[in-house]
DNA sequence: TAGATTGTTAATCGATTAACAATC
DNA sequence: TAGATTGTTAATCGATTAACAATC
């Protein structure tokens, strides 16, 4: 009863996936220096609230903690890691090999997340059949044979805000069903695609925001 | 009574604060092409439901809407920029002019939500004055001085992972409250200094994870 | 007029925080 | 033992969704 923890979980909220990379990051960078590690220490390394920290292990982890001496390491670790599924490796395309795409392309960071970028497309001929990283880059009459014949449901969108629409309604009709997309431009999908806009400006506009209300709270206490 | 709608608005939610950027974006876009939008045209358009719209809408605009036509679609737009301050221009610095720094620095879209990049800063010196779309480059010893005399609040780290804790500290010393984090790497902050780590392996997780419930769902229905 | 859309209040949902007994 | 930390249930908070009268 105790043992098959694993089972049965309940689905976990999207609050804490966003946060599952981030706790995996922390916690490897850990790694060797300690056994055990408590969720108060967690939280305070990573500015949330203990409590938060124990719901979040609690949803995700198979074994036990020890009161008094907290998680072992490795053990959530391999939970996480688990969990964000080297058993279910998730593959994307991504369309735009430029400045931005190649970023993206030479980060070597995905796998540990269960993420791999499997091919590059670009209307650029001179990048044709080059390899960024490892990753090879087609012309863009190859991208729906290979997001079929590959089964990929994830698209990145790098190109120039004047092409991401065009570029967006070939990943719908290739059978994409989840766009990042990075051009700062409004891009229309049907239903049923779910889009995920990252945008640098937004990012600004809601820190600047927060530290307003930060300021706010400085003045008036 | 009506007329002085604007005054006493509550403080907008983080929620809303987010969606905003995409809302203009949007608007701007439909800007020309009719005189009227309503809540219903722009939930469709931008996936988002009909009531949330109108919720938002409510939260931010200074009129009111007409039953039946909906907003005065210059009246709202002028109302978004206005919250976004272009009156109260926010500074931030960007410290990495590498790959990353140079397409963030070259993106022209920050002012239309209130933002700019004051200065960039990196330890190449063969960057050290040049400019970037406009924008200068510094030695990282400037830094401090560069962020106190403008008395700028929030600072972008694109370097590479290993430099980036240092960079942070740098910041943080100099006088930066906000911090946008593109390396892929854990940071430490003290108290009172709001950081946002922006993570393309962590978008990509996310909607993986999305999809899985989308496909999960259509296979029980 | 009839019907679509507004503005606003109430209900629901999801996530965070608080409380507290169990335990190493 | 005493005290810190766990696991879990309950309370609170914030955001979304529903309901509905008012109105152009």
């Amino acid at each position: 009863m105790e043992n098959n923890k694993q089972h049965k979980k309940e689905r976990l909220s999207l609050a804490t996936v966003k946060r599952l990379p981030t706790y995996l990051r922390y916690l490897k960078s850990m790694e060797g220096k300690c056994e055990y590690i408590s969720s108060v220490t967690i939280a305070e390394a990573m500015n949330l609230s203990a409590i938060q920290v124990k719901k979040d292990i609690a949803a995700v982890s198979s074994v036990e903690g020890k009161p008094k001496l907290g998680f072992v390491l490795k053990d959530i670790v391999a939970d996480m890691e688990k969990l964000l599924g080297y058993n279910n490796m998730k593959a994307a395309v991504l369309v735009g090999a430029g400045k931005l795409g190649t970023t993206y392309l030479s980060y070597t960071g995905f796998s540990k997340y269960g993420i791999t970028i499997a091919a590059a497309f670009d209307q650029n001929q001179y990048l044709w059949n080059s390899e960024i990283n490892g990753i090879k880059v087609y012309p863009m009459d190859k991208l729906k044979s290979f997001v079929r014949d590959n089964d990929i449901k994830m698209g990145i969108i790098t190109v120039h805000k004047d092409d991401a629409q065009g570029v967006c309604d070939k990943l719908v009709d290739a059978g994409i069903r989840g766009i990042v997309n990075f051009a700062p431009t409004h891009l229309i999908v049907p239903d049923g695609v779910e889009l995920q806009n990252e945008d640098i400006a937004v990012t600004l506009v809601v820190l600047s925001y927060k530290l307003q209300n930060l300021m706010d709270n400085d003045n008036n206490n």
